[in-house]
DNA sequence: CCTTGCAAGGAAACCGGTTTCCTGGTATGA
DNA sequence: TCATACCAGGAAACCGGTTTCCTTGCAAGG
């Protein structure tokens, strides 16, 4: 059985409401009192039930985080961030792995709902009318991370995905390329498909260079995407001498595809790829990609997070620098 | 303001017991009333406080989940397992993440004891008398996950490490390899360090092969600690031409000093690894490994839990098949 | 026709804390 | 010396559910 606040009253000599004042220092209590308080309390290990304590304070110090899968170090970095924030100030963390399902993303938000988590945070989810309407109806703070295209009032953590492509087509260009493929994401859904892709196409067309739909493939950000991706460019556009993919692993996958195909990278075919996983950095040859910083996009969401908790302002948008990381894969 | 079970008895006309009983089943509440309180309910989006209800219930749906590190694929596979099997059953996982540190595992398992959990997976952990005492003392259902050296009564889901490491001993031997190294991990903590170790040199032993303490080398299973590992094995082994390795992160930084060395793999050296995490397939060279199904682990850690939670019976020990994947780092 | 049994639903206690409100005792000022 | 202010500490209400226990109305049986 557990032991409760009235046991711990009862032992030392005391009313409950004393306890509680000794335990939250919420209000003076007489220096001999407390000290057989906490003398009592050390001698039983007793550990006041937040859950009771949740109830009448209205305050769980619980932060619902839904993310398609931690996994995926896309999201587990975040959530690192997220993680390490969360603790400083108290805070503990219910992982909702969405398994990129949008249905299992609605239930979790009915569950956090129910768990009156203090707030929320989301990142990379299917932006569905549904979703919308429980976002809206939430009632407790939101923030998203990593995903610019919706007009939610909510705060958002991200780089700028629009300028990070627009760059990787300029550098592209700079170092020779006339002919570029792109393998995008889902247009559609999850963390910024879209601005990638517009980003780098407009860069294509302002530095006059050929721009043509057979250029463009899409994926599903995975690694198999990638290789059927180039092998789908590498046929439609001969002439072709770089790839840029919207994330990492389909740019791995590119990368198989195009040394099965006996073709050389770089001389060949440059590859760009977006996040910069750790596989960038070791896979043979070493990628170039736009190295994102996950783990301070956590930490920066979690920190607005709080300042929303705490009744306070924070700004609509939190935008983090970006890097350009020049690998084997282009030079 | 929330709404409360009691605004739905108000404007139903009837008492919050019967709400109660309608939303749970839990005792007949006649047609028209039914209807009429579910009316209610959905026309308000009222959903019940799970706070609340732990409260009266003396269960959380709460499941505490100990790792050092969400990044790592080793563990977040696991947790993808346990979050499957957690979400099928109701319950929801609290994230703790120790970053290695045995004060912040402390920390946790407080927290955790006041959160009224009910119930807690370990996976990779200091071994300490400490962190005992809480374990023994938290009363509630304890699963431990991949860590076979310790004395602790709670029931551990884990492959056979001896039997793997001492298998691959085997294989590397019956490849031809006379003169094998090992960067093994710390011996005293974590996931199984001395168990892999152990079996291993037992194999070496069995099979007459050489073994000498210079053969050995220790890391804390990071990519850095193989690639400097492999450089004081070739230099104290002339004649070394394989080195196995406790984890695949070791195994890769050991295939990058080997290449960096000027040496092939697996003409010169060859190099196995264990975990088979992602990256072993795709390195170049792909790597040999002893493959672990870390989502099944996790999933049945989580199954144990409920059945303990249950106040069933459950097995000391679930020791799941390995396989060892033959690639092109040793052929 | 009266008693018994049963089923539906309400009142109130309970879970374990926090907080308000009140009391009684002491120090302060007139 | 008496009225006032202040302080520590207790009783009780409260948070929002669940559950026990009791009441009431109706049907069945003797």
């Amino acid at each position: 059985m557990r032991i409760t606040i009235k046991q711990i009253a009862e032992r030392s000599g005391v009313s409950k409401a004393t306890v509680s004042r000794v335990i939250n220092n919420s209000k003076p209590v007489s220096e001999d009192i407390r000290k057989r308080v906490l003398q009592v309390i050390e001698e039983t290990n007793f550990k006041p039930s937040s859950v009771a304590r949740s109830l009448s304070s209205q305050s769980t110090k619980l932060i619902g985080v839904i993310i398609p899968d931690v996994s995926n170090p896309v999201f587990s970095k975040v959530i690192n961030g997220i993680e390490e924030e969360a603790h400083k100030s108290g805070y503990n963390i219910l992982l909702c792995n969405s398994c990129y399902k949008e249905e299992k993303e609605l239930t979790y938000l009915d569950i956090l709902r129910e768990k009156e988590v203090d707030g929320l945070i989301l990142s990379g989810f299917h932006s569905s009318k549904a979703l919308e309407e429980k976002l809206l109806s939430f009632l407790k703070p939101i923030v998203i991370v990593g995903y610019e295209d919706n007009n939610y009032p909510f705060p958002i953590v991200d780089i700028d995905n629009y300028q990070a492509c627009y760059d990787v087509g300029s550098y592209l260009v700079s170092i020779g390329h006339e002919i570029i493929g792109m393998i995008h994401g889902p247009l559609d859904d999850i963390t910024a498909g879209k601005r990638r892709d517009d980003g780098f196409v407009q860069s294509l067309k302002d530095h006059n260079k050929p721009w043509n739909q057979k250029q463009a493939t899409q994926g599903s950000f995975k690694m198999h995407d990638g290789y059927q991706g180039a092998n789908r460019l590498m046929k439609a556009n001969p002439k072709m001498t770089a790839i840029f993919c919207a994330n990492d692993e389909m740019a791995i996958g590119a990368m198989k595809a195009i040394h099965d195909s006996g073709k050389r990278i770089p001389e060949d075919i440059a590859v760009v790829g977006f996040d910069d996983i750790d596989l960038a950095r070791i896979y043979q040859p070493s990628l170039t990609t736009i190295k994102q910083p996950f783990s301070d996009k956590g930490q920066a969401a979690m920190k607005s997070l709080i300042h929303l908790i705490n009744g306070e302002e924070v700004n609509q948008k939190i935008e983090f620098p970006y890097n350009l990381i020049e690998r084997d894969s282009t030079k």
